[in-house]
DNA sequence: GGCCAGGCTAGCA
DNA sequence: TGCTAGCATGGC
């Protein structure tokens, strides 16, 4: 067994996180409310481990507790905690976030109710990228459903000693052998699954070198990224912001954004793509954080809260 | 039952 | 460059 205690730069709201996770599902974790606490299955050292991430100190003065459940190597252990820090942004700064947030009529109401929310970030880019293509135009209880499909086709997985099943998201050489029929069996489009499975190819074939992307600014990977079939512009905002928590991309085509944008700032209809470029613009450099405010507005409005 | 979902491509003017 | 049909299915 291995623990360890990460600090995370207040503020955190675990209650925020579930909360989302309420009409954002993530079927790779699991959640126990009353211990505070998640479990997840994390590759380590080249297997899947569940491990135990507890969350503790309040909003306020908020830390993780890690705990797994063999012991990793020293590498392993680095490896998975540079991992939990980036998923749950935890070095990320919103001090100054609020402060300007609290400048803007529409938004301090935002700040104030979702306080302590943060981005829940893939574990990694291959990731990020097919659940991504994966979420493209459909609603987002499907897109779940779909991502749930493909770990039990293709994920390796590892049961906790209460028996519970959790899966690890599959490698790219794993999808990559997929044929397009199998995932037509799993109620993907026909060109949902060319999308995955091209994607899944080229990253084996290193056409596309998934670590070089991690330097280059936003418009750079954007460019080169929608070159691929089945990737556009919203495709890539979203890997930017969920996989690599960059801080300024705003997803104009996103009809969720788009709605929470009428709800937030009172529209009497929905804003096109342009209209929500130029309200964006407000929003740098901070246009990431805003949008998932946005979004966490109509996610609240869902649930009647 | 109809319309909408955290879009994208291909085809056409 | 700009516009649109078609894609597949689940949820409300």
């Amino acid at each position: 067994m291995f623990t360890s205690v990460i600090d995370v730069i207040p503020p955190y709201s675990f209650e925020r996180l579930l909360k989302r996770l309420e009409t954002h599902p993530d079927d790779q974790l699991r959640v126990e409310p009353v211990s505070r606490t998640l479990k997840r299955a994390f590759r380590i050292d080249g297997r899947p481990q569940v491990v135990t991430l507890r969350f503790v100190g309040g909003v306020e003065q908020p830390r993780i507790e890690v705990q797994t459940e063999a012991s990793p190597t020293p590498a392993g252990q680095s490896e998975l905690l540079n991992t939990i820090r980036h998923m749950f942004s935890a070095d990320v700064d919103l001090a100054p976030l609020y402060t300007w947030m609290g400048e803007d009529e529409k938004l301090r109401p935002l700040a104030d109710r979702f306080r302590g929310l943060r981005f829940l970030l893939d574990a990694d880019l291959f990731q990020a990228m097919v659940r991504t293509i994966i979420g493209q135009q459909v609603n987002l209880a499907f897109a779940a459903a779909l991502t749930r499909r493909l770990l039990h086709l293709c994920g390796e997985s590892v049961m906790d000693r209460d028996g519970h099943r959790y899966y690890v998201f599959p490698k790219a050489e794993a999808i990559a052998a997929l044929q397009v029929e199998q995932l037509r069996a799993l109620q993907y489009s026909q060109r949902k699954a060319e999308y995955i499975i091209d994607f899944a190819r080229a990253v084996v074939d290193e056409k596309i070198k998934l670590d070089r992307l991690q330097q280059m600014p936003d418009e750079d990977v954007i460019n080169e990224l929608t070159k691929l079939r089945g990737v556009g512009r919203w495709t890539v905002e979203c890997l930017l912001m969920f996989g690599m928590g960059r801080p300024d991309l705003l997803p104009a085509a996103d009809i969720g954004l788009r709605n929470g944008i009428q709800l937030v700032y009172g529209l009497p209809k929905r804003p096109d793509e342009q209209e929500t470029r130029r309200i964006g613009e407000s929003w740098r450099p901070w246009r990431s954080y805003v949008s998932l405010y946005v979004w966490e507005a109509v996610g609240a409005a869902k649930r009647k809260e």
